[in-house]
RNA sequence: GCUGCUGUAGCUCAGAGGUAGAGCACUCCCUUGGUAAGGGAGAGGUCGAGAGUUCAAUUCUCUCCAGCAGCACCA
């Protein structure tokens, strides 16, 4: 018998029969390790205990203690146990496939009936049972012929399908937990009783299209999460809630920011207070894309069909526009027209007016342009995904040579404007050319190196993202992270030498000829809806103050205090602070109770001592402690911390 | 758009084949109270829209609209 080698991880090598598997292995090493194990890692792949070992490698053996491999395992028998149990109480199920994902594992069923959450419940009782029977799981090579078979006479279609799609050199592997059984990549544990039986739970039941495509059957999906204990399964749970309470919709409403209603889907009626953060927001953009030599534009929300033929969205996006007929009293035609989807065609008619010298670029427009977009409904969700919203839209018409230096510059930009606004958490993808896509492979490459070389010059690392950028043009995504770990992509750069090609867009060069400009599309936070949703959860509704739509409630204690209560708000007023009085007659406990529930930052409680020595009484949100300070002082701290920090 | 679920007072929700209820919010009265709900009274609803079944529908059925979860989509 062969002969091979195996490295541990304390560097030592040891000779063993080829073909040995690392159960065995574990076996060999201690009776503890042998029961304790979960899986191996093998010349880096993760690796069953049932494998064999075949050639020489470096290898460990995980137990679980090792948290990536035994969540994977957990995961992944879940999923498996899960499948099995929903089969043994509904046997005419249909499996298909059911992968680890974060936090835990789905699997898509076909089932003609419904899944019900009360189903959750049974499901969840007899994968706890399958758990406590610790029946070994087990695993085999098949022959493809073979595994067809057996799949065509359970009338499995589903795995004959995935069979067919799995390259032919690769072995097919078919598992068991007990005696039932599934067409798996693998690895799994070594028993189903390795699976924290309190460490999981079934979450919820969805639709889902099978292999992801809408054309075809949709499927039943059921998710569950898992962890190694039950502190984990706490912990994430805790963590649901947690974000349950950041929801956007929920805060909206409580702090009176904005609603929706079914006349409009999909856009948003902003109430005062919410109105409040988007101006503030405004105002703080226009200042920072001034600041960085932009022009501000505004160009028409309802445009002919004719400029969208031109620029190519009519041809793709024709079902996503809002159409607008307008049918004049004298006109032979019915005009065709749509709400704009998005500036940029408009942009280039702003630029394509007079003739434009080198000398004028690099021209950076920008707009906070009003689109709207007809999103399928089933994507809506708060102010997060609508179907008018405002971008902070800029467009910059620049020569070849000047897209590195532009891109660091707006890289630099948007730097600041997360930083001011909190976000210090985030990171940059380039999208490089796909499949489908115009334009020359001379031009990509230049095109590409550039916004990578732009990436590194500033100092920041980027991830590549192959294949998906747009079909004109590579782009950066920039995503930053929310304080409950969340990514959210905001800000884009787009490089398209296409549109102004089509829309016919051209300066005079140095030359005296005409030349074609490049178009960088860029947006910073995206759409003032959606941004302010995203700065709504990751402050769970306690905005920094300069945001903040309520910043001071100036509450009377006792009626007598009302005269110097309306002397405080205009003091702070005076000083650029939103302050408001509440001279109710409620008692202060009240008063406190409902401002911080309506998430204002200060509020200042004045009674008769307060009156008399011309101070207020500060109490800031989340702190229960107060502070006493005088008129003047309080004024000179909140003015300053109503200023907007590019102000400072 | 697809699958499933949901739609009752401003908000959060209960309820039932015989046309509705709670708490909070709101209005009025009493209370002037020192840091997360003081007491009392009152007002408030075409039960998402339309059609059907029924003596009778807000309740059952169908269609539509909107919302929620997920999928698909996101220039």
């Amino acid at each position: 018998m062969a002969q091979i080698s195996l490295t541990f991880p304390d560097g030592n090598s040891r000779e063993f029969d080829a073909g040995i598997t690392a159960a065995e292995i574990a076996a060999g090493i201690s009776n503890s390790l042998a029961k304790k194990a979960i899986s191996a890692t093998v010349n880096g792949a993760h690796w069953d205990l049932q494998w064999p070992i075949n050639e020489d490698a470096e290898i460990a053996i995980h137990t679980m203690k090792d948290d990536a491999q035994a969540l994977e395992l957990i995961r992944h028998d879940c999923a498996h146990i899960m499948a099995r149990a929903v089969q043994e109480i509904w046997p005419a199920t249909k499996v298909t496939i059911g992968p680890v994902i974060e936090n835990g594992w789905y699997y898509d069923f076909d089932r003609e009936e419904p899944f019900t959450p009360e189903d959750l419940a049974l499901i969840e009782k007899k994968m706890k049972e399958i758990i406590n029977k610790r029946e070994p799981v087990t695993t085999e090579v098949w022959e493809r012929d073979r595994a067809v078979k057996f799949y065509e006479a359970n009338n499995e279609p589903y795995k004959v399908e995935l069979i067919d799609a799995i390259p032919g050199d690769e072995p097919l592997r078919m598992y068991w937990h007990g005696h039932w059984q599934d067409l798996c990549r693998g690895p799994h544990l070594q028993h189903t009783g390795q699976v924290p039986g309190d460490a999981f739970k079934l979450m919820s039941i969805a639709g889902a299209y099978w292999r992801g495509d809408s054309d075809r059957a949709m499927l039943q999906r059921i998710y569950g999460v898992a962890f190694q204990n039950k502190e984990g399964l706490k912990k994430h749970l805790h963590m649901l809630e947690e974000a349950a309470k950041r929801d956007h919709r929920k805060l909206g409403k409580e702090m009176d920011l904005f609603h929706m209603q079914e006349e409009a889907p999909g856009q948003v009626f902003w109430h005062p207070n919410g109105w409040r953060i988007y101006t503030t927001l405004q105002d703080y953009m226009r200042r920072m894309q001034d600041k960085d030599g932009y022009v501000e534009v505004n160009t028409p929300q309802v445009v002919d069909r004719k400029l969208w033929e031109a620029s190519g969205h009519w041809d793709k996006y024709q079902e996503n526009m809002f159409i607008v007929e307008v049918d004049e009293e004298h006109a032979r035609e019915k005009a065709i027209n749509a709400l704009k989807p998005m500036n940029c065609p408009c942009h280039v008619q702003v630029f394509n007016q007079g003739l434009k010298s080198y000398r004028d670029l690099p021209l950076r427009m920008a707009e906070f342009g009003s689109c709207a977009r007809y999103e399928p409904s089933g994507a809506l969700h708060g102010v997060m995904r609508v179907r008018g919203f405002t971008q902070d839209d800029g467009h910059i018409f620049c020569a070849e040579d000047q897209i590195t230096s532009e891109t660091a510059k707006f890289i630099a930009f948007l730097s600041k404007v997360y930083a001011d606004l909190g976000f210090h958490d985030w990171t940059i993808k380039l999208s490089t050319r796909p499949e489908k896509r115009i334009g020359s492979d001379e031009s990509w490459d230049f095109v590409e190196k550039a916004l990578g070389d732009a990436c590194k010059a500033a100092g920041y690392d980027f991830e590549i993202l192959e294949g998906e950028g747009a079909f004109y043009g590579p782009k950066l995504e920039f995503t930053l992270t929310d304080a409950i770990g969340r990514d959210w992509q905001c800000g884009t750069l787009q490089v398209d030498p296409n549109l102004p090609e089509r829309l016919d867009a051209t300066f005079i060069g140095a030359d005296g000829a005409k030349h074609r400009p490049f178009m960088l599309h860029r947006a910073c936070l995206g759409s003032f809806e959606r941004f302010i949703g995203i700065l709504i959860e990751e402050h769970a509704g306690k905005l920094p103050f300069w945001l903040a739509p309520r910043q001071v409630v100036v509450a009377s204690i006792i009626s007598d205090a009302d005269p110097f209560v309306a002397e405080v708000v205009d003091a702070l007023k005076a000083a650029g602070v939103r302050a408001e009085a509440d001279t109710r007659n409620e008692k202060i406990n009240y008063k406190v109770r409902e401002h911080s529930l309506g998430k204002v930052p200060v509020i200042l409680a004045i009674g008769m001592k307060e009156v008399e020595e011309r101070t207020v009484t500060v109490r800031r949100l989340g702190e229960k402690q107060t502070s006493v300070v005088s008129l003047d002082e309080i004024v000179a701290e909140l003015s300053k911390s109503a200023t907007p920090p590019d102000l400072l």
